[in-house]
Formats: C-alpha cells, sequence, structure tokens
RNA sequence: GGGCGCGUAGCUCAGUGGGAGAGCGCUCGCUUCACACGCGAGAGGUCGCUGGUUCGAAACCAGCCGCGCCCACCA
C-alpha cells in the first residue's frame, strides 16, 4: 500500500474486498445468543431464492437494513442478522430441468430421488452466488450460521406445523378449482397470479331448446370448454328468459340435455343474458355449480389436452380443440356472432403461461381463524407497518382471506407428510415420521415454498426447540421488505408466528420503494432495464436502457448503498446513477478530509474535544445536529434523508467550511486532538450507510484514536442536546454569509481569485480574520471612502481596493433593486390590516425585523 | 368497478400554511500547500389546470387533465 501522501482518491476495488475480509475474520457479525430479544437487536433476512443473482431490489434492502444493523450494533447492542437461501420450488426446479433438457435427459427419466440429488448438487454449486454477493456490498449477515429452508432442522418445524394444522383441521384436502399452470405441471396459489388484456373471440352460439320451442344464445370467449357445460344459467328476474327456467337445452356436438337454471350472479345487461355453466374450468361456473347442486366434468386435462370425456376430442391441445368445435358448430351454423373481445386473463407469474382453471384434488388450508389474531396485531400496534398506509392493504387482505391452495406438483420442495393406503382398508396417515407397517404410499405433491417461508423468522432461529438463539433474538425486531410480498409473505409470516410460537414474528415492517429503470420501466432482464448492483460497484456495462451506453464507473459498495438509499423512499422511484456518484463522491471527499486531517495533525497528541475558538465550538454543535438527525432519521425508516442529511454535514459543513476556517491555525497539540475527535466522531455518524471508506479511515488513524480495534464494533455516542451552541452557531452564520457576500461581489467585480482587497470590516468583532482569510481580504482602519459597500446581515464590509468602479456600480445597482423590492414586499404585507391582525405575533414581529434589517442594507449601500 | 399514490429547475427528487430547495447537467472563473471524481461564483421554476378556504397556498379542500400501482368472478 503506498502512502496515504500519495493516496489522492479512495479507491474502492483495492480497498473493499480487504475490509470485508477483516470484517469476516473478526466474528463481529456473529453473535453469541445472549440477553433477550427486548433488548438484542435482530432482523431475518428475506431469503433469497437460492437460484438468484444480486438484483437491485436485494441491494437496496440489504444495504437498509444493513444500514439498521449496523447502526443498533454501535450502539452496544447484541445484534443478529439471520442469512439464508430459500429453496424457491418452481423456480429451481425449472432451472435444474433446464439443465436436464440440455444434457439429453429428463426429470422423468431419471426419477424423483435422481432429481433431488442432482438438485441439491445444484445448489452447491449455484447456492452461494448471492451470500458472496452481499458480502460484497457489505452486508454484516450472521454468516457463520446460514439457513436454508430445506436444512434438517427447518425442514422439521415444516412438517410439525403441517401435522399441528392439519390436526387442528385447518389443512384439509378437497377437489377444488386450482389455478392450474401448465408451465410448470402444477397448481398455483392466487397471489401467484397475475392479470394480463388479452384479445379474444367472443362466441355466440346457440344452444337449441329440448323441445324443439327455439334457442338460446350463450357467449363464450373458450368454446371448447362447452364439452363440459352443466346447465344454462339466467338472471330470475329477466322477462325474457324467466319462462324458460326448469326447461332445458341440448348441448351441441355432444347431445347432452342441460338444465336451465337461475342465479342472481347472471348479468342481465351483458352478453346475452344466457351464461353457459362449465364448473369445470370456470372458478365462477364453479361456485354456481356447488351452490345448485350441479355434477363438475372436465374437458381438459392437467396435461392441458382434452381428456375423453368427448371421445372425438380427446388428445387434442386447447387450441385444436376450440379449432375443431368452431368448424363443426359453423357447419351446424349454430355460430350467430363473433366479436372481438378485450379482457383479462390470468397467467402464471413464475412460467409466463396462461392460468386453465381446473378441479383437482389439492391439499388446503383454511386461513379466516389464522386471520384474525394477525389483524389484531396490526390494530393493535404490536406490529406497526410503515409507512403506516400500507397497514390497511394488509387488513383488507385478511379480513377478505380465503383458503390457500398448499399443495405443489413439484419434486423440489417440502413432501406432504401424508401417507396413504387402501389395503386393508381405506387409510389416511398424517405424522413427521413415515407410518408403520406395509403398503403405505406417500402423497407425492410438495408444499407451497411461501408455506415454510412463512416460519422463516422462527425456525432459522432453531424453533420447535427452545434454543438459546430463538430466546435471544426472537421476536425480531424489523422485517424489511417490498410491497410486492406483503400478503404472499409478511402476512403469513404474522399469523404462522403468533400461532406457533404466541408472538409477534417482529415488531416494525418497513414497506420501501421498488426502484424503476432510469425511464420509469420495471427493472427486467429481458426487457434490458435490469441494472446489476455489482455493475455499479465494480464497474461494467450499462444496460441498454441507459441511451448514452459505456461503462459504470467502478463507484464501490460505499457509493451504491449511499445511492439507493438516497433514492429510496415509500414509493416507487426511477434508479438515479447520479444519486449512486454522490455517494461515491461522499466516500472520496470523507477520505480526502481524513487525509488533511493525519498529514497535519500532531504526533501523540491527546484525543479530545477542544473550545479554544468559535468555528471549534461551532463544529462540535453541528456534529451534534447531525447526529441528532441521523438518529431521528435512522430510527423513524426516513433512509434516503439520513443519508442525504450526512452527505450535507460532511461537504456543507466539516469540509466547506471548518477544515477552510481551521487552515490558517497551528497545528499545536490542542487543535489536533479536536480535529481528531471531530474525526472519529463523523466517521462514526457516517458508518452504518458508508461502511467500507469509514472503516479504513477509521485503521488509519493513530491508535490513541480509536475506541476499538474495528468501527464496525466501536459504539456510537449518544446524541446530547447540551452541546448545542446557539452563540458559536450564530456567529459563523454570519460570517459564513459575509463571506459569500464578499467573494459574490469580488466575482462580479472581475477580482483575480488570488488577489487580496483592502477592506474595513464591521460588525464581527473577533471574527474578522476568519472572514479576511476566506474572503481574501486586507482588513484596515482608515476613512478613505469605499469603492464598494458589502452589507450584509448585520456586518458590512466597505471595500477600498480592487473592484472596478463601474462593475460595482453595476453590482450595487442590482442589489439596491433587489433589495427594494424586498423592502416593498414587507411593507405590503405589514400594511395589510389581515395579516399584523390574525397572523401569529412571532410571525408579524420577524417581517418587521426583516423590513428593518434590509432597510439598513439599503441604506449602508 | 373499488382503493392508494404521483405531477416542483433540462434530468432524478426534497419541501404539508408565512421570503421556491438539493444532487447531476449547464455558464463563468480558479493548478488557493485534503480532494480538478476538486474549489468559488452564477443562470435556470406562471410549483399540471381551474375554482375554493385563508390576512397569507407549492402545501389544505373540490373538480378537471395526465401518469403509476394494488385489489376485484361480467361470460
Amino acid at each position: 500500500m503506498s502512502s496515504l501522501k500519495d493516496r489522492k482518491r479512495f479507491e474502492p476495488s483495492e480497498v473493499e474486498p480487504r475490509i470485508v475480509q477483516r470484517w469476516l475474520d473478526s466474528g463481529l457479525f456473529h453473535p453469541q445468543p445472549e440477553g433477550d430479544a427486548s433488548e438484542n437487536f435482530s432482523i431475518a433476512i428475506p431469503p433469497p431464492n437460492v437460484t438468484g443473482a444480486l438484483h437491485m431490489g436485494h441491494a437496496l434492502n440489504g444495504s437498509i437494513q444493513d444500514t439498521l444493523i449496523r447502526y443498533h450494533r454501535m450502539l452496544g447492542r447484541n445484534v443478529k442478522w439471520v442469512l439464508g437461501t430459500d429453496h424457491a420450488g418452481i423456480a429451481t426446479q425449472t432451472q435444474v430441468e433446464k439443465r436436464l433438457k440440455e444434457q439429453g435427459t429428463s426429470r422423468e427419466a431419471i426419477g424423483r430421488e435422481a432429481f433431488i440429488e442432482k438438485t441439491w448438487e445444484w445448489r452447491e454449486e449455484f447456492g452461494g452466488t448471492i451470500v458472496g454477493q452481499l458480502k460484497r456490498l457489505g452486508a454484516s449477515c450472521d454468516y457463520d450460521e446460514e439457513r436454508f429452508t430445506l436444512d434438517e432442522g427447518y425442514a422439521r418445524a415444516v412438517l410439525k406445523v403441517f401435522v399441528a394444522l392439519y390436526e387442528k383441521g385447518y389443512i384439509y384436502r378437497d377437489n377444488y378449482m386450482v389455478n392450474w399452470d401448465p408451465g410448470s405441471g402444477s397448481a398455483i396459489s392466487d397471489l401467484e397470479v397475475e392479470d394480463r388484456e388479452v384479445t379474444d373471440t367472443l362466441f355466440h352460439i346457440a344452444y337449441p331448446l329440448a323441445d324443439g320451442g327455439g334457442e338460446v344464445v350463450v357467449a363464450t370467449v373458450r368454446p371448447e370448454t362447452m364439452l363440459a357445460d352443466v346447465a344454462v344459467a339466467v338472471h330470475p328476474e329477466d322477462d325474457r328468459y324467466r319462462h324458460l327456467v326448469g326447461r332445458t337445452v341440448v348441448l351441441p356436438l355432444v347431445g347432452r340435455e342441460l338444465p336451465i337454471i337461475a342465479d342472481e350472479y347472471v348479468k342481465t345487461d351483458f352478453g346475452t343474458g344466457c351464461l353457459k355453466i362449465t364448473p369445470g374450468h370456470d372458478p365462477n361456473d364453479f361456485e354456481i355449480g356447488r351452490t345448485h347442486g350441479l355434477p363438475e366434468l372436465s374437458a381438459i386435462g392437467e396435461d392441458g389436452r382434452m381428456t375423453g370425456l368427448v371421445p372425438a376430442y380427446e388428445g387434442m391441445t386447447i387450441a385444436e380443440a376450440q379449432r375443431a368445435i368452431v368448424a363443426a358448430l359453423d357447419e351446424q351454423g349454430l355460430i350467430r356472432a363473433r366479436d372481438p373481445y378485450v379482457h383479462t386473463v390470468p397467467f402464471s407469474h413464475r412460467s409466463g403461461e396462461r392460468i386453465e382453471p381446473l378441479i383437482s384434488l389439492q391439499w388446503f388450508m383454511r386461513m379466516d381463524e389464522l386471520a384474525a389474531p394477525a389483524i389484531a396485531a396490526v390494530r393493535d400496534g404490536r406490529v406497526k407497518i410503515h409507512p403506516e398506509s400500507q397497514s390497511r392493504r394488509y387488513i383488507d387482505w385478511l379480513e377478505n382471506i380465503r383458503p390457500w391452495c398448499i399443495s405443489r406438483q413439484l419434486w423440489w420442495g417440502h413432501q406432504i407428510p401424508v401417507w396413504y393406503r387402501s389395503h386393508p382398508t381405506q387409510e389416511t396417515y398424517v405424522g413427521m415420521e413415515p407410518p408403520e407397517g406395509e403398503g403405505w404410499t406417500r402423497d407425492p405433491d410438495v408444499l407451497d415454498t411461501w408455506f415454510s417461508s412463512a416460519l422463516w423468522p422462527f425456525a432459522t432461529l432453531g424453533w420447535p426447540d427452545g434454543t438459546p438463539e430463538l430466546e435471544a433474538f426472537y421476536p425480531t425486531d424489523v422485517l424489511s421488505t417490498a410491497r410486492d410480498i406483503l400478503f404472499l409473505w409478511v402476512a403469513r409470516m404474522v399469523m404462522m408466528g403468533l400461532e406457533f410460537t404466541g408472538d409477534i414474528p417482529f415488531e416494525h415492517v418497513y414497506v420501501h420503494s421498488v426502484i424503476q429503470a432510469p425511464d420509469g420501466r420495471r427493472m427486467s432482464k429481458s426487457l434490458g432495464t435490469g441494472i446489476d448492483p455489482l455493475h455499479l460497484i465494480e464497474g461494467g456495462d450499462r444496460p441498454p436502457v441507459f441511451t448514452g451506453g459505456g461503462e459504470f464507473p467502478a463507484y464501490g459498495a460505499d457509493g451504491v448503498r449511499f445511492g439507493l438509499l438516497a433514492m429510496s423512499s415509500t414509493q416507487d422511484v426511477r434508479f438515479s446513477e447520479e444519486k449512486v456518484a454522490q455517494g461515491q463522491a461522499l466516500a472520496n471527499k470523507l477520505f480526502n478530509a481524513t487525509r488533511f486531517v493525519l498529514l497535519n495533525v500532531a504526533e501523540d497528541v491527546e484525543l479530545a474535544p477542544a473550545v479554544q475558538t468559535v468555528e471549534d465550538r461551532w463544529i462540535l454543535s453541528r456534529l451534534e445536529a447531525a447526529k441528532a438527525d441521523f438518529a431521528e432519521r435512522v430510527e423513524a425508516f426516513d433512509f434516503s434523508k439520513a443519508a442525504l442529511g450526512l452527505y450535507d454535514f460532511v461537504y456543507g459543513e466539516l469540509c466547506d467550511w471548518y477544515l477552510e476556517l481551521i487552515k490558517g491555525r497551528p497545528f499545536d497539540a490542542e487543535l489536533s486532538g479536536h480535529l481528531l475527535h471531530v474525526l472519529r466522531e463523523t466517521l462514526a455518524l457516517a458508518h452504518p450507510i458508508i461502511p467500507f471508506v469509514t472503516e479504513e479511515l477509521w485503521s488509519l488513524l493513530p491508535a490513541s484514536a480509536r475506541t476499538a480495534e474495528l468501527l464496525a464494533g466501536a459504539r456510537r455516542t449518544a446524541a446530547d442536546p447540551s452541546l448545542r451552541d446557539a452563540e458559536a452557531e450564530a456567529a459563523i452564520e454570519r460570517v459564513i454569509a459575509t463571506v459569500q457576500a464578499v467573494r459574490s461581489w469580488r466575482d462580479a467585480g472581475g477580482v483575480k481569485p488570488g488577489e487580496f482587497l483592502e477592506a474595513r470590516i464591521d460588525g464581527l468583532d473577533g471574527l474578522v480574520p476568519l472572514v479576511a482569510r476566506l474572503a481574501r481580504l486586507t482588513p484596515v482602519e482608515d476613512d478613505r471612502a469605499p469603492v464598494a459597500t458589502i452589507p450584509v446581515s448585520g456586518v458590512q464590509v466597505d471595500l477600498l481596493t480592487g473592484v472596478d468602479p463601474e462593475e460595482a456600480a453595476a453590482k450595487v445597482e442590482a442589489q439596491r433593486r433587489h433589495l427594494e423590492s424586498e423592502i416593498r414586499r414587507a411593507e405590503g404585507k405589514l400594511a395589510n390590516d389581515g395579516f399584523v391582525a390574525k397572523a401569529p405575533e412571532a410571525v408579524v414581529a420577524a417581517e418587521r425585523e426583516k423590513l428593518e434589517r434590509l432597510r439598513a442594507e439599503l441604506e449602508a449601500l
């Protein structure tokens, strides 16, 4: 490593990996299970898919959680960030199947056991990717205890929960309408379905009355399902059809007689007012069928092909069957109309294929009993959702909750702990261990991945055993997540936590932004709108969504963390590379400020806040303000303000002013000690957001300045309002305003930056030398006529030399016009009786004061 | 159909009742002994539109226009 003097820039690519290693070696991220959860601080990471790589959402959420974790760790709490990955049934199985296909085989060919073995191998190979990426981001998770939702202990917890819920009667098996995903060959839950707009043809088909007295016409976009029709429904009040109720129609092509029934579900003003009822293939028809006790027929099978219900069509694909049926109907002249029809249709979120509603024998879980306590927990504030507005979405969803289809026709997952045998009698066995005796067959299905995820906060800590970890870290403190899994995951964790641990799983739920592509579209690989956080950290190609193209510079993990936090809010935001660059600039600024201090301070100084001068008092006061603001914002989950406030302090106060103000002073022991104190406090302040640069700089501090080996393990001192110093703040504010005013005049007057101007300075007392140095003035005490007079907040600076008189005159004129317009405004306000009478006294007084000041400044001009 | 949110400088966003802000971009100046990925000084905005409440509205209320998200079973 070159000497500090030669390191003019903070080089994240060189420094950060080295820092990660120091953290990992330190053991700081792996807490002992001591103390209890009320005093400790813990977060369970939303487990990324084991197939996954770090995307923008992970990077943002990682930055958020790590900020919280590091902040609380530095407050001295025993902190644990539970790490792990999710087995992600469908996603993982799909990946492995794809690989098998490339190898010329398939899961069916190798069999269940070998397939699962292959999947574990696959996990060994790729499962570590995202964990390594989290390390690179600086996430201070407990890497020594990584969990996986299929681990042995975790699996025991899952089975125990299944058995318990079965025994309570919440879990049951039923033939029911499910969302069949032909892509994965499995049922999926309502939450895994997304609606897309599709243009279909709406066919109007005539069904003749059985007694020959005419026909009814039904409308459908899916004529192929008519094979499974069991009735035609009309509205009971519909005068057009009332007389037909109770009669029957003949189902074309099939010949089956269907009753005409009355049901209020049917809209009289939509379509023909006659609805064909197909309980086997439409969720609404299914409900109607159940209320009317109609048969449930299946024309389409789980393989996506036509069943033998009507032999002529058996084996056809859905599209083939539709063509054949439409052709046959045409031949018989039964199609009355075809209209293009735009409507929304369910698609699988996972495979992207159109959902086929089918009746299928599946395992379900009744949710209403579990929902009630979960609603109460949020209502009474035991679980707090931020922002508050998300609570209503949560409650609304739980209040209207429906049974959850929990079985999946996959191999990768927790196999359902149910065994069947038909000899000697028809039997079902449910238990954590296989049953005794011969002839048992285990249910081949696995559980929905979200079933196991729902146990995450406690199953990762060793539940159902009463482990020390559970004692120390459950309930967790914060659960941070995006909006889209509030129902899928968060609500279910609350339900399961309350049911099985008797306690909430976390106290705060923070719902963060979704970061969109710079053009406002969703970030997605296939659209080319995805941005790889690793490319931001280490440099790499800009994706096509950046029209400029080129490469990202290596912004470093600090830059990315800062940038993502600064961008984030409670609503969706567009990705802004500028914010990441701002974070990198902050890291570099801090690096150079530290360099300046360390290259100048006296050796062997005692570290202590000193209050020799007004500016020393000022920076201590501002540092205090920055600390208080930071704490308040982090604790309120307002990460963008925490990040930007940090930036403002470091740039706008520490570097732009304090370090400039002290440059005229000798670096004696006192100033050195003071500078090191301010520096140390600033590094500690900034560490949760930009941990790398601050840790690196900490290591460069003299040993006496470090209160711990690693900054990550050091304490933050709590905010102390008594350290605020209003007097010093007011004084330095005047210095700053004066310097800025003089600089502005110099610039307008064409004065060379290096040139010193003679000036008379009134109203600053002992602070004249500060202003003189920063504004490049030579204070003089004589009564020559000024070339220009600069009035600013109680201070008056008479420039005696240097400024071009014409330029000065122009500036005076501009200033005069500005002051006059301000005065008019203030006068107008004060002349308004309503204002004087009704506005708060303080506001009126402030306005009067302002007017006086403006008048004085105008006078001075 | 119901619900939630957004519209402020060229771009991305702060600002919830008393003189319009930040970062980036732009203009001008500067090798000032921490940093030229720097420093200093500037230009740039009828705060979507219309009406209302108020002494006073970017902010509060109503309507309209535009955009986004969530929920919902109209064949």
